[in-house]
DNA sequence: CGAGAGCTTGAATGAGGTCAAAGTTCGTGG
DNA sequence: CCACGAACTTTGACCTCATTCAAGCTCTCG
């Protein structure tokens, strides 16, 4: 396995200093992406409770907040930037098992220690939560604990598609599914797919090289699937052609 | 592919005809697997309800009791025998997800269809509850909401280890896994682990081949770090190797 | 004891990985 | 605005591990 794929951005040791501080009551209240987060759940009249509860904190590019295998503290709710989730070897080989997004909920786990860890791709601002807040606000509103419950349930759904990918897809229908996947995060299929993320992220999402994801692009590139733009983006343009590559009907 | 490693075990069309009954108010009362079930956090005052909602349901080996795609009308909690998790491709090309046994619960899924397949690999006994009844009882017991997310945070975390190991390990490295994940069901380490599935069903569920399957075994054997006996069992006999394998520490 | 499903082993093949080198992109500072 | 450098990407040549194809072997159960 080449160092490419898993070399870390920067090699400083990273102490993980989460600056923030307890927002005012009336945070959430005006909060933009509530609507869309676990937080909706909680009525206007008992959002004062949360935002007492959550910690604001930045994240700069590249740090990883989340440890894999340390004490599991928190649990994160990111308000926006993007952040890649994933599990490692000792030699360095790794899985990214998710990208999050604005809205995203972070850090369920049993265990006391995080099973994964998390790391900021932009500049990500996220609200924290001890879990024995979060514990408390899950006793007083049980609505919380459902929201969670389909969270968590939409995610493992999503896992099985990772792992049926991953087990038994070949290089050209896991690309094809993973830039299916990223159209669903725009309005309008035919605009340009913003792909936030570095080859070599793609290559540990979809358990390949960043060679293979490059060729394979390359490829969609002649075929005419796909039309490659400058700064990270792409263009679907032919979208049945590529839904059929993704769901393993190619000749 | 070759077609060995999807084949069905017969091909006669699979009504799914769950015989089944409710139980007697009393049943879940004397139920043993009520302790290590999702049903434990109903107090015995209280469990003569879910008696009530519970079908009880008899399924034979191979047959498929949960089709991926279908109308997702069920939960299930398994009480005897064993499944396996799976979702397919067109072709035939198949990922088992998980394998469930007693005392695991089914069904999880937001979405109105099922995400995957479920599949009895010997005669398993289950309580089939409709969606609407456990939705009703999840409003009335939030303990059962939050045992269940307590479920699905864990069936996470172990999605998570499974596209690691689809994704980064090496043929040794997930057999080994496998190994180790199967030891963790019985008490004590050094006596013999069934492997109640075929070696086509451990392909399928670590996107091996059954041929790759059957030769990381004989090499096992030849290097000692397993005795592979009679009717689906092993015994692992050079346990800190096989754990610094599936590690992926290996030299 | 015989049939068939399942398992093992061998030889050849190929998809994706590895190694290497050149080409792009982009942020920075003159 | 452009030149520079570092990080990222693409492409080519070769290689390897797992797959494919092809026999045989071995359980199990009627």
């Amino acid at each position: 396995m080449s160092d490419q794929t898993t070399c870390q951005r920067d090699a400083r040791p990273r102490r993980l200093i989460l600056a923030g501080a307890h927002r005012q009551p009336g945070y959430c209240l005006s909060c933009g992406i509530r609507a869309q987060s676990v937080c909706s759940v909680i009525d206007d009249d008992d959002i004062a409770r949360l935002a007492e509860t959550a910690v604001e904190t930045l994240v700069l590019p590249g740090r990883t907040f989340i440890e894999e295998g340390a004490p599991a503290t928190d649990f994160y709710n990111i308000t926006s930037g993007n952040v890649k989730l994933f599990k490692a070897l000792p030699d360095g080989r790794r899985q990214i098992t998710g990208f999050a997004t604005t809205g995203h909920f972070l850090g369920l786990a049993v265990s006391d220690q995080y099973a994964f860890g998390a790391e900021a791709m932009d500049t990500v601002r996220l609200c924290r939560f001890s879990r024995a807040r979060m514990r408390q606000l899950m006793d007083d509103f049980p609505r919380l604990e459902r929201r969670l419950l389909a969270e968590a349930s939409n995610e493992l759904v999503a896992a099985q598609n990772q792992m049926l990918l991953l087990g038994r897809k070949t290089a050209r229908e896991r690309v094809a599914s993973f830039l299916l996947e990223r159209v669903r995060e725009v309005p309008n299929p035919s605009e340009d797919v913003p792909l936030p993320m570095t080859r070599s992220d793609m290559a540990d999402y979809l358990g390949l090289t960043i060679e293979t994801v490059s060729r394979t692009l390359s490829w969609m590139r002649t075929e005419r699937l796909v039309a490659i733009g400058k700064g990270h983006t792409v263009r679907i343009t032919a979208m049945e052609r590529l839904e059929a590559l993704a769901a393993g009907e190619a000749a």
